[in-house]
DNA sequence: CTTAAATAGGGTCAAATTGGTACTCTTTAG
DNA sequence: CTAAAGAGTACCAATTTGACCCTATTTAAG
């Protein structure tokens, strides 16, 4: 488990299809939901999320359809994450504020490190990079190396 | 969002109370119960899958209870995660063996190795650092430099 | 050998979350 | 004016989670 929800797996499928090309002709939801095998309701579900947090630009009429608002080398996955799934945080008491109902508690302190690292990690990993793995597999071995126990 | 269940907090929380004392005394579940501040029902539920999986040892009967099989250093935070929550990944396809419904799917490479990344940092964790968290502060900064995208 | 203190191992249950859908309203190009 | 698109909202079913209880078995101690 520690999984994060269906949503934003699904979100992160549909921002990758923009990444590709640079066209601007806007996507509509019918099209994007064609092209990751997902029902239109939800893809236009998990669109007006995406646009709302201002990931995507939605253009309304005829035509319409979203694109995105930055370059893909600007947008990391945990940007999409935290739009669709909330805060990225392992623990509820690590969330922003947290559990102030007990400050003395010693594992507190400890998660919220380990989610610095976590959310640091998924920050740095942009979506051109996500679609396109190979770019990723040099740096992140970099991040595995030298830090045994 | 992007969390793990509550019990597996409710473990690690337990777990710690073990990594202080070295005491060779097992520990009985309403002991850690009102340690943790948690239900009897709830506690003896996680003590059961912590043992089960390895990481704790039980005595039944009289001044039963629990200990850790093993010295705190040698045991890391995903291995708890792990023996309460299942296989840590971030989403379902990654899990091993995954989505072979659709080899050629460019984003199930991609969460792979955000995955080990993920599971790396939890793996190089160790309860005896979490519990004592000034140890962790060092270690991890070192994670966080120089890898902006 | 009896008793009390423990865990083992089930089975159950309510509530929250998630995934998915349906319907109506507004905007815009042609 | 009309058709194509998104905006917004309300809704439902199913799974997951969190929590609990009961009985059997084991063991130390009197």
């Amino acid at each position: 488990m520690l999984r994060m929800t269906r949503m934003a797996n699904y979100g992160i499928v549909l921002m990758s299809h923009f990444a590709g090309r640079d066209s601007p002709r806007p996507r509509s939801a019918s099209e994007l939901a064609a092209l990751a095998c997902l029902s239109r309701p939800m893809t236009t579900k998990v669109l007006k999320l995406l646009a709302h947090s201002g990931l995507l630009e939605s253009r309304r009429g005829a035509k319409g359809g979203y694109l995105l608002s930055r370059p893909p080398a600007d947008i990391s996955i945990a940007e999409i994450i935290t739009a669709l799934d909330g805060p990225i945080s392992l623990t509820e008491c690590a969330d922003a504020g947290g559990c102030e109902s007990d400050p003395a508690c010693p594992v507190g302190h400890a998660w919220q490190r380990i989610n610095i690292v976590i959310r640091h990690a998924l920050e740095s990993v942009s979506l051109t990079e996500f679609a396109e793995p190979r770019l990723l597999k040099l740096r992140l071995e970099a991040l595995t190396d030298g830090d045994a126990v």
